[in-house]
DNA sequence: GTTGTTATATAACAACGTTATGGATGGAGC
DNA sequence: GCTCCATCCATAACGTTGTTATATAACAAC
């Protein structure tokens, strides 16, 4: 009894990819409206119609960044050595950083201050996490850890690894300094026994 | 023979004013030359006379922003424990990004992707963790810290507490989390003794 | 076909950063 | 003291942004 739809799920796909190479390009602030929908060959209603309004697109564009980051993580083969674990993900975490600048800034950056989180998009922020998450708590549950709260450890190596990607980004690494060795520091920090 | 300019550093001055308070509140993105112009009682070509362009405004609103919190950093009393004052020097340094969430944000999220920095945001930057610097080298010259590299050691310790500020900010501190030890934790690792 | 309802593209709107414009200003020259 | 006129700056105009209103288009029911 009705027109039928023409925006559909496949144009949504349409934008967002647009839209996730125009962020990954220029950042999450520059995502004009008018040049993406019309890269994605429709209008921009479509965009008010599947995401609401700018803001629902930003924050399905950090979805995905997040599902493509969570992805990434999950390549790393789980061994029965925790803390080896926890290095190789480490090192992936900044590698992926660094590999996707202005995503990894979208992501952590602006996304918190500026708009709120939907449901999803907190979902896919743990999923980004969970290797760590789980490694950490194998540290701890073999021993490799001294005893302490997971959740503690979690935030200790996150954010060493978080903190070192957006300097590494921002170019604030000084000259010399070793970022593989500068997060060794701090995993040997939470060894049980002085093993170094 | 021409007439006097009344775009003077006093305008300036007010201009910084209303646009850091505005920075403050609403984040670096949002800053409306028109309404910053009305609050300083000016008009916008002051901003272009004086700042250049936007750009060059949020330039000057960061340096004076990144001189602020190296005043912070400064208040910290040096003592004859470098330990203890890396340990002191990092909780305040997370609790003037938790205290200035808007500002910390725009200093080291956006700005580094966004805008190229001038010869004043650079030094400004450097001093913020001059203190921290200093300490670390005290600590490496003490023994207190196992020999390593200096700028490697201040990477590793500038990452944690840039890392916890800004994961803290964002809410993606897990339940239970104590920022604190998560912090000890990176500074243990560099310990000379396994002293714990 | 006509009507009713929904969907969409287009055009209009307000706000933004930036640039042009034209009036205002006050010392220099007489 | 009067006229320049180089200089400065508030105002208005321009192009682009996100968003909303409007009018057209497309089908189902009668």
């Amino acid at each position: 009894m009705a027109r039928p739809k023409t925006h559909t799920a496949e144009v949504a796909e349409r934008l967002m990819e647009c839209a996730l190479e125009a962020v990954a390009r220029d950042g999450i602030g520059s995502l004009p409206l008018r040049s993406i929908a019309e890269r994605a060959e429709t209008s921009t209603t479509a965009v008010y119609a599947l995401f609401g309004n700018k803001e629902g697109m930003q924050r399905a564009v950090l979805t995905r960044a997040f599902g493509e980051f969570a992805d990434d993580q999950e390549l790393i083969e789980v061994t029965d050595d925790p803390v080896t674990d926890i290095a190789g993900l480490g090192a992936h975490y900044v590698q992926w950083a660094i590999d996707h600048p202005r995503l990894y800034e979208a992501m952590y950056g602006e996304a918190l201050a500026g708009l709120t989180p939907s449901e999803e998009l907190s979902e896919a922020r743990l999923r980004a996490v969970a290797r760590i998450s789980d490694a950490v708590q194998r540290a701890l549950d073999s021993g490799a850890f001294r005893p302490a709260d997971h959740a503690t450890v979690v935030v200790s190596l996150w954010a060493q690894v978080h903190g070192l990607a957006t300097l590494m980004m921002a170019g604030h690494l000084p000259d010399g300094a070793d970022p593989a060795l500068a997060a060794w520091a701090t995993i040997e920090g939470w060894f049980a026994d002085a093993r170094r």
